[in-house]
DNA sequence: ATCGGCTCGCGCAA
DNA sequence: TGCGCGAAGCCGAT
């Protein structure tokens, strides 16, 4: 097993290990998987420098603070891939300007991975003996004995976000990956902005939980389009597509899969007020702060959003799909969110309900890469646009009306039309 | 169907 | 200092 690469791990304290202790014990939040996992990694590192047996804690947090502390565990985790120095600590407001980085760096991230299977190099193998009492002393839950239904109902958390279709876990997330890659993948850079295809990923969700790994991701892709690091083009500096050197598709899903995710991460790391306005781009606040007062056509209160009840069956749409499902497809997410900026009294009530609708009912809320789509929507990574238009200035403007001109929506409104019955 | 204009900021070449 | 370029836009002209 190679060693877990030095600037992927974070000293908290400067205590010596307790060599008494019976176990090493790694306490699972971030990445809830056994496969490319550094941090499994570094843990088996130190269970088999003690010679203790690793125990491996998964818990779970039920109230907003510790959910707070791991989200911000999670993004620090996932920042370390692009931490690799020179121009590395600046901020990057566009893609464009962060693609560059990538660019050039790439290649030391695609050298030093983790390994697939860590669990294999644990010298002291899994001990039965050791899990019984750990469950009394702490009252843990199995939920391999326990019914998760009944688990859910006597639990003290929110029953109004009621559960979800898509099954979670590393085997669903697994699946999802396969099908992709044999189905969707090969249409992505044509299909995956229509709502009514199956071509986008929808990996999402298992990211934010850690229930897949982006190398496990990496590597299915390229393997199955023989791609390698020596494909990377040195020249396209500063451009979205052609520096990988491989199809369209692939240029189009790395784009996501690696520059937007790591871009989302870093901002969240560099930036303090990462979820506040006012950490919008000068020119956003501005041209938004023009228009702050002019007429709304539309105004709807965070209930009425709620529940997709506004005069607009697309935006509505979206909204039940969100809501019953957890999640929204890619292109409609965007106008969905644009809405929200039209149909409130101000960009910050805007923000205030694009941020609580989205980390409330969406499967990858509180992600990194949630707040780089709600905050694109007001501004962030985008350009000005123009003409300036009522409300949104010079932010980029998105209508219902051209996005029905520009996909055939039926069988995504057949699907999630409030009502709908299919 | 395709194109230019609208508009801003960054990196880089000159 | 000027130029190219950009998460997916919109609109009107050709």
């Amino acid at each position: 097993m190679l060693e877990v690469p030095i600037n992927r791990i974070t000293t908290l304290n400067d205590e010596q290990p307790n060599m008494d202790a019976p176990y090493v014990l790694y306490w699972m939040i971030a990445f809830r998987r056994v496969n490319y996992n550094f941090s499994l990694q570094r843990a088996i590192e130190w269970a088999n420098k003690l010679s203790k047996p690793l125990l491996i804690f998964e818990p779970m947090t039920i109230d907003y603070p510790m959910a707070s502390i791991r989200f911000h565990k999670f993004a620090i985790e996932g920042m370390k891939d692009i931490q690799k120095q020179r121009i590395a600590e600046k901020e990057y407001v566009r893609a464009h300007d962060f693609r560059r980085f990538m660019h050039k760096n790439i290649e030391d991230f695609l050298v030093e991975v983790p390994e697939k299977d860590p669990l294999e190099y644990l010298n002291l193998k899994f001990d039965e003996k050791l899990i019984e009492p750990m469950l009394k002393k702490y009252e843990l839950v199995d939920f391999n004995k326990v019914n998760t239904q009944d688990f859910l109902n006597n639990l003290n958390v929110d029953k109004s976000v009621e559960v979800s279709d898509v099954v979670g876990g590393y085997n669903a997330a697994k699946s999802r990956l396969d099908l992709f890659a044999k189905k969707g993948f090969n249409d992505y850079s044509k299909l995956r902005s229509h709502p009514s295809e199956d071509a986008s990923s929808q990996l999402s969700p298992y990211f934010h939980f850690g229930h897949i790994s982006t190398y496990e991701v990496f590597e299915k892709i390229i393997s199955s389009e023989s791609w390698s690091v020596e494909n990377i083009d040195p020249n396209f500096v500063g451009r979205r597509e052609g520096w990988w050197g491989g199809s369209a598709n692939l240029e189009s899903f790395f784009d996501e899969l690696i520059t937007w995710r790591e871009l989302g991460y870093h901002t969240c790391v560099k930036r303090a007020n990462y979820d506040q306005y006012q950490s919008l781009p000068d020119w956003a606040i501005k041209t938004l702060d023009d228009h702050a007062n002019d007429e709304r056509e539309y105004i709807y209160d965070l209930s009425e959003f709620t529940n997709a009840n506004t005069h607009d069956e697309i935006w509505n749409a979206a909204q039940n799909q969100l809501k019953t499902e957890g999640r929204i497809h890619n292109y409609l997410r965007m106008l969905w969110g644009k809405k929200i900026l039209e149909w409130t009294p101000n960009p910050q009530i805007a923000l205030s309900y694009l941020i609580d609708l989205n980390d409330r009912f969406a499967l990858d809320g509180r992600d990194p890469n949630s707040y780089s789509g709600v905050f694109w929507i007001l501004g962030r990574y985008d350009r000005a646009w123009g003409p300036e238009r009522p409300i949104y200035g010079k932010i980029r403007y998105m209508t219902s009306k051209s996005t029905a001109t520009k996909f055939n929506l039926k069988p995504y409104l057949e699907k999630w039309s409030v009502g709908s019955t299919v």
